[in-house]
DNA sequence: ACAAAAAACAGACCGAAGTATAGAATAGAG
DNA sequence: CTCTATTCTATACTTCGGTCTGTTTTTTGT
């Protein structure tokens, strides 16, 4: 029965998450998230690389909130500008619901881990969704063609990961959500046709 | 004495800096660094935090960079074409000498560590530079004035920092210095005046 | 010059991530 | 139904970053 494998990752995982947010990611081990979980090591160690790739699902929550946002979408408004208003709505949900010391520590596993990336992974909503943007923004004249499609999504993902990277850096400090709305038109005002 | 100190501590650093290159920081250990620097671990973390710290360092390096590329800098050039040329040489810098796990560690460790991130340290040569060059380029109207020279070099350093942190999560697998010659005239088209 | 304080050094020890290996459960073929 | 292969689980063990404690060296104040 596939059932009981399925539950032993996923009690793994929500006991991680569970742990990660009442303690922190440092301070948790491995050993409470398998004794939370009534696992062990072995199962563990069978269903993740290490203790560091557990991060890497939070990439997929901002894709949650993208498939939200995406439903929203006024279809009349500029394109440049409905995607500086998704970077917006984005970063409002991270400052609202996502623990610093978790984002950084994605953004950092990222960079080391080998193998596949979740932030580079193309079949993500958010590159679905960009896509579709900007092959619509360029038909419509409001992006530049000089550029193809997939290299702007491209430059817009940099950009954005560039905001989030260093509002890690800073510790917070600063309104992520206001930021992004000041610097995003300035980096893409490039693309505009 | 003040020598013996600086001397452990150097011995420390070269010996460390010779095992990175030769077998990579992770397969380094601190054992070993401190085996090949006839020191001890009790030496080791009187100078360093961590293993991680050390890699900090490569921040200073960058300077050294610029301040070799400030000597030669075009004074008739438009700011900031001449700040695209400097990201463009310090790119191939990086490219041809630094170890592209090093640099991602240093990425890395900068958002994971407390206290002060050489990345953001203002009191780097990389930082002076930048600001003499804006403050010129606004005197001489070629950089736009909406904005505080402070808020445009911060601008300018989260592009430089979002070129080489893609760089990274690329594994770099493409031409660092070349994509920087493309992206970042776009990045800072909007600081033109 | 000498006592006291601070900095530098050494190495035993500890905690936690990750490995090795073996055993239990499950699925698939016949 | 049963034998076999694969997947899953359990736990003892290893490794290594980092701490603790104590000793030696250097600096400072009188």
């Amino acid at each position: 029965m596939k059932k009981s494998a399925n539950n032993t990752k996923s009690k793994i995982v929500s006991a991680a998450w569970q742990l990660f947010y009442e303690q922190g990611f440092d301070s948790t081990t491995v050993d409470e998230i398998i004794k939370l979980s009534g696992t062990s090591k072995g199962s563990f160690y069978h269903y993740f690389d290490s203790k560091d790739s557990l991060i890497g699902s939070l990439a997929y929550l901002f894709d949650e909130k993208y498939a939200e946002l995406e439903q929203a979408i006024d279809e009349n408004q500029n394109c440049i500008d409905t995607m500086i208003d998704l970077t917006g709505e984005l970063c409002m949900m991270i400052e609202n619901n996502i623990d610093i010391e978790l984002l950084s520590r994605l953004y950092a596993q990222q960079l080391n881990k080998r193998g596949e990336k979740e932030l580079l992974d193309r079949s993500r909503t958010y590159y679905r969704l960009l896509k579709k943007l900007v092959v619509k923004g360029q038909e419509r004249g409001e992006i530049t063609r000089q550029k193809s499609a997939a290299e702007i999504v491209r430059l817009y993902a940099i950009a954005e990961r560039a905001l989030l990277y260093d509002w890690c850096l800073h510790g917070g400090e600063y309104s992520l959500t206001d930021y992004a709305r000041t610097v995003m038109p300035l980096f893409l005002s490039g693309l505009r046709e």
